[in-house]
DNA sequence: TTGAAAGCGCTAACAG
DNA sequence: CTGTTAGCGCTTTCAA
């Protein structure tokens, strides 16, 4: 019953094909020289034997576990599940495992996970950072020679490699689009939780002065929607913007019910996957007709924004293609040290469908 | 730039602290004696030093990788990704590691994944299994000693716990509630890409001589949905029975089109989440009103579900409490060894909403 | 080409 | 309680 008593090595390999350890070493490991003769005694004698390779113990001597940690929000969101599987795919190509952690934006736990997957030596990790002022335990990463890619998110201090979108631009466009339609009480609903954006606000004389790097995904989408105001010369209502403080749908449904029902808004921009169910959904709890009464805009494509009656328009990152990226520029950086910190900016592709209509009767008025 | 030249060992913080390798480790480690006044003198040397512990090491030495392997069709289907967040947060709690990796129904696919982390010395496995006559390989796992808890399906023949639902009842329950709503003419979408389940395919009296054991998910709720014809006295029509032979929305949307086209149901029933969206898709793009002209049912709750107009009906798993119970198995028996396998079955729960309507007229037809 | 021997960083016996 | 000494299973010099 022992659990390891059992386990064949490579010493037990190399007995029953009368060679010694080194020899059997490098016919199962696959390095060094050795005769076709030997090799295949040992495979057979490993065959037989129904030997496992220990990588492990492989992993101790060359230091490297052939294995990189991921830390994302939560894997429970299909957006994040998208990209872990295009990340999961070429690591598997590059016969590499991946271990996956939550954070839950949270930078305790983003931390501990960190810490965790350092310790168990992983070769490269993947991050969606938390908080974009907090990542000293990713630069201990780096300066432990464990590279970092960025997913979603950059880090403008931090010596890693980031694959995102320009999340201003983006937002920008979508709003640029909803005015075109002739809407000018545009609610916003995001998540927003933390402070350094507020001042921001409806100040247009500010804009200049804010360092859009420092901000992070949905205060990059709040500037868009108000640099894009500003530009067509609309002043944006407070009450239409709308913070939940976290990523969750309920409070999205919450927030939206009341802007809905206080601020009169003509159109709905939901500015994350998580933000757009909460909001559909009291869309629909009010009965208000999409798009005639209201137009409804989304961020981050998902099946079934495709499913719902009317189709639901969104700005669309190329999510699986991200992850893929990400992957790919860590797997180089990982055989390649020394290479020049990139940073990949993705197009979002604007996907018009139903729930968007123009009021030109109201652009009048 | 050596990658591991600067890495900090226990001996390192030993010579600092003035204290001998196993003191230092007994410290770090938190495993054996050591004095307050040492184990003071070592955590503050370890701090000075940036010390991060070698899980590698400590795993080749203990046998314990504190490491469990996921092996599941996809990570992406939404489905899947809610059953891994459970997981993972039961593996945090125990400090363990997840490894994920995706088969896609694939039995090689899923042979080198379970090789692969045998290979890393996972702990522990939990594997929805592609084929449930192909699991040698779960077999050797279990012979090496590493538990193997199965989710959403189970093996007769193999050794491992199991968490899943009763798929012939909750697709049975499913069907008769349709019938009970007087539709005569229920197509069903259904992937059913094995052959050994055919057989059973429209003859009544063979039901008795099947062992619903040996079929997967698919053949049991194709099952379950003849026995409700059956005890409900209604011929069930070949042409409504619909396979994709794969899990693929776009070949579910063809098969729906084609069902709608040629075989005039008053109901469709989608068994599991990636038909249903094909499914829908296509009742969309016939235009047809639901539940008015065609009645719809799914299997598997999805937040969208709520979504659509009308909401959609469904027969919801527990699924993220299946994927915690299921690593609360695996723990278990990662901690005691000579547990008796058992096997869970969850309740299923149906979600009655808009999308099936009765259809008094046609009862009497 | 092959083998003997020396570790990787840590833990587990066993003395002291 | 603390230190010494052996390894875990493998790769990697270094000779032969």
């Amino acid at each position: 019953m022992n659990k390891k008593n059992n386990r064949i090595t490579v010493k037990d390999v190399a007995r029953k094909a009368g060679v010694s350890t080194a020899a059997a070493g490098r016919a199962l490991g696959g390095y060094g020289y050795v005769s076709e003769e030997l090799r295949e005694k040992i495979m057979r004698a490993a065959e037989e034997l129904g030997y496992v390779a220990n990588q492990v113990a492989r992993a101790m001597i060359t230091g490297k576990s052939q294995t990189i940690g991921v830390v994302g929000a939560d894997i429970s969101n299909p957006f994040f599940a998208e990209a872990l599987r295009g990340i999961s795919d070429i690591a598997r190509r590059h016969e590499f495992g991946v271990l996956i952690t939550s954070s839950d934006e949270d930078v305790p736990r983003e931390q501990e996970a960190v810490r965790i997957l350092l310790e168990k030596q992983v070769d490269g990790l993947i991050v969606s950072p938390a908080d974009i002022n907090n990542c000293r335990h990713l630069d201990q990463a780096i300066a432990q020679g464990i590279p970092v890619v960025l997913l979603d998110r950059k880090l403008p201090t931090l010596a890693a490699d980031a694959v995102l979108i320009d999340n201003v631009h983006a937002s920008r466009e979508a709003t640029r689009y909803l005015l075109s339609c002739g809407h000018r009480r545009i609610a916003i609903i995001t998540e927003l939780s933390s402070d350094y954006d507020t001042q921001l606000a409806l100040e247009p004389e500010k804009f200049a002065t804010i360092n859009a790097d420092r901000l992070n995904s949905s205060g990059a989408r709040l500037l868009g929607y108000l640099l894009a105001h500003h530009e067509a010369g609309v002043a944006v209502e407070k009450t239409l913007i709308r913070r939940t403080g976290k990523y969750c749908a309920q409070r999205a449904f919450e927030e939206t019910l009341a802007v809905l029902d206080d601020a009169a808004p003509t159109a709905v921009f939901a500015v994350d996957n998580v933000m757009t169910q909460g909001a559909w959904r009291a869309v629909r709890e009010r009965g208000i007709a999409v798009p005639q009464k209201l137009s409804f805009f989304a961020f981050d494509e998902l099946d079934w924004l495709t499913l719902t009656t009317p189709r639901i328009s969104t700005v669309a990152q190329p999510i699986h293609h991200m992850g893929v990226h990400a992957a790919e520029l860590l797997f180089r950086r990982i055989r390649e040290t020394d290479l020049p910190v990139s940073w990949q900016t993705y197009q979002v592709e604007m996907k018009l469908r139903e729930s968007v209509a123009t009021i030109a009767a109201k652009v009048k008025g």
